[in-house]
Formats: C-alpha cells, sequence, structure tokens
DNA sequence: ACATAATAGTATCCAAGTATCCTATTATGT
DNA sequence: ACATAATAGGATACTTGGATACTATTATGT
C-alpha cells in the first residue's frame, strides 16, 4: 500500500522544498534523506517526469523544487510512486461495491479513503511549517545519545 | 504496508466467521474468497501457526474457525501477514521520535495509527453484522450485469 | 577554443521479497 | 486398506529495492 519507495519520495520533497532556493546534487540529496545513493536518481527522476522536481545537467547542477510547495500535498507525492487506488469494483465479483456492498470491502476501502485523508490534508509547506527545528529527522547529538545509554 | 495477502487473510477469516459450524476444505475455501487455489493453504498455515483457524487432516477435514470472532478484530488477522509497525525510531537518525519529533514521519505515525485504529475497530462479528445479506462479495446476477452492460 | 571535471539521464543487472504452483508426506474417516 | 485432505517443503515467476556502468550535457580553467 505505502511503499519505501513512497517514503523516500517524500524525504526528498521535503528536503528540497527547505532548499527551494538552490540546486541539490543527487548525491547530497541521497546523504541528507539517507535513500541510497544511485536509487535516488531513480526516485527523482520519478518526480522529475511527474513535474514535481526539475534537474540540470552539469557542473553546478542539480535537482531543484519545480512546485509550489503550498500546493502540493502529501498524497500527490505518494501517487507518484504508487497509486493508492480505492476500491471501486469488488474482487469477488462483477459487481461494484455501489451495488455489492460487501461489508468487509467497504470497510477497507473507508481505511484506503481515511488514509488518503491523512495525507491530502498536509502540504509539504505544512510539513515544514510544523517544524520545531528539524523538518527532517537528524542524528541525536552524541551527547543526547550517550546519556540515553547511560540512562539504563 | 497492506499486501495482497493481508486482504486474502481477511477474506478466509470473514468466510469462515460465516460457517463457524463446519468444516470447510482449502479448495472450497479457495473458490469462494477467490483466492489462488494452492496460496489459500499458504495463508490457511500462517493463520493456523497463529491460533486463529484450526485444520483436520483426512476425509471430512477441513479447516475451521479456532477463535471467537466477537473477539478478533481486522487489525489481529492482517499482523499475521504482514505486522503494521509504528514509526518508534527516527529512521534517519538514531534518536527516536519522541525526542527528534520530526514532522514528516510524526505525520507518517499517525497515518499508521488511524490505520490501526480503523481496522481494530471491527471484529469479525462486526462484519458479519454489519451484514445486508452479502457478507463477502459476489458474483452480481446475470440481469443485473446485462442491465448495466445495456445501461451505455 | 578546448579539454576536463561535474552532474543529470538512461539502461542494465543483481538481490530480496511476494505470490503462485507443485509434489511429497502424514493423518483420518469410511 | 483406501480415499481424502491437511501439512510441509521446494520450484518458479513477478515485483521491488538497490547497484553499477555508460551517455549526454554543462561549467570552468587554461
Amino acid at each position: 500500500m505505502l511503499s519505501l519507495t513512497a517514503e523516500y519520495a517524500l524525504r526528498i520533497m521535503i528536503f528540497l522544498t527547505e532548499r527551494k532556493d538552490g540546486f541539490a546534487t543527487s548525491e547530497q540529496i541521497a546523504t541528507a534523506t539517507k535513500v541510497p545513493a544511485g536509487y535516488s536518481v531513480k526516485v527523482l527522476q520519478q518526480l522529475g517526469r511527474a513535474g514535481y522536481v526539475s534537474g540540470q545537467r552539469g557542473r553546478k547542477g542539480g535537482f531543484y523544487l519545480a512546485c509550489n510547495p503550498k500546493e502540493v500535498n502529501l498524497l500527490e507525492i505518494v501517487d507518484v510512486i504508487d497509486p493508492l487506488n480505492r476500491i471501486e469494483v469488488c474482487p469477488l465479483g462483477r459487481a461494484d461495491h455501489k451495488n455489492c456492498l460487501c461489508p468487509l470491502h467497504s470497510q477497507l476501502d473507508k481505511t484506503i479513503e481515511g488514509l488518503q485523508k491523512n495525507l491530502s490534508d498536509m502540504t509539504l509547506q505544512n510539513v515544514i511549517d510544523g517544524s520545531i527545528g528539524r523538518t527532517l529527522c537528524q542524528d541525536a547529538s552524541q551527547a543526547v545519545f550517550q546519556i540515553k545509554i547511560s540512562d539504563k
């Protein structure tokens, strides 16, 4: 339903939203978002074909955000990678769910609906704004980590 | 996140809940739930090892429900196939989310939480009770299908 | 102007997980 | 004893995640 690649795409979009000004190379993006180097390019290309990022070749090239982060929500990004389809047609027969009203599948469809709503309620910008300093998780400072260790 | 196999498992459990009385062979289950014959056995075995169904070999054997459908919710069944884990540790660093508070991942975690709640809110019995005659989608009658075709 | 380095773009290959199928073995009712 | 059906396991195909190598494009120093 939600693949790892979809999460990669979200991380990358958030990262680029922060750096709205300049370019970031695929390598920089990869290390910052902890997406495997080499695979980040694939994700970026999918996002590029969908129009959410653009790339510029050559020296000083890189990728940059090609959309307005205030108008793009998380669901749209997820949909680029793996389209989150509602259950419209009964998987067990030919009748669509409107006629079939199978409780199991209408419940599953509600689950998907909720998932979509949850994702579409938040734009890329919202994620940044919701930040209290860290928009993407960063390594804990060594100190904090040490405290946690000695804590036990 | 939610695999096809998980949905198979749900279909099978709903089917067996309806037939709480007697046995059903893996073949009967497969055709009724439209799970590929041969694969239904594997799903049933996973459900069996988790204690939700039992099987009896030999003639007149088959599988039967080994749990109280009023006490088992959909999430438990899904968890048998692919455990739906919350995001507790930040995928990008060592700090856990309580300390990290990364907006992206806390949002994604909320999504998973909602998904879990949606599934755990409904027991197997609830699905049956919510039925208006069809607890699993059935083939539309030929007539209905014909009407739809001629409709266009 | 040219060579070189940096970088996106593309294609291909590999590994791991999922889904499906097949074959043997074991238990059980008749 | 025999037929039936679960149980167990391996074989195969497909999808996903990830890695590598090669090509095209651009910037920059000489």
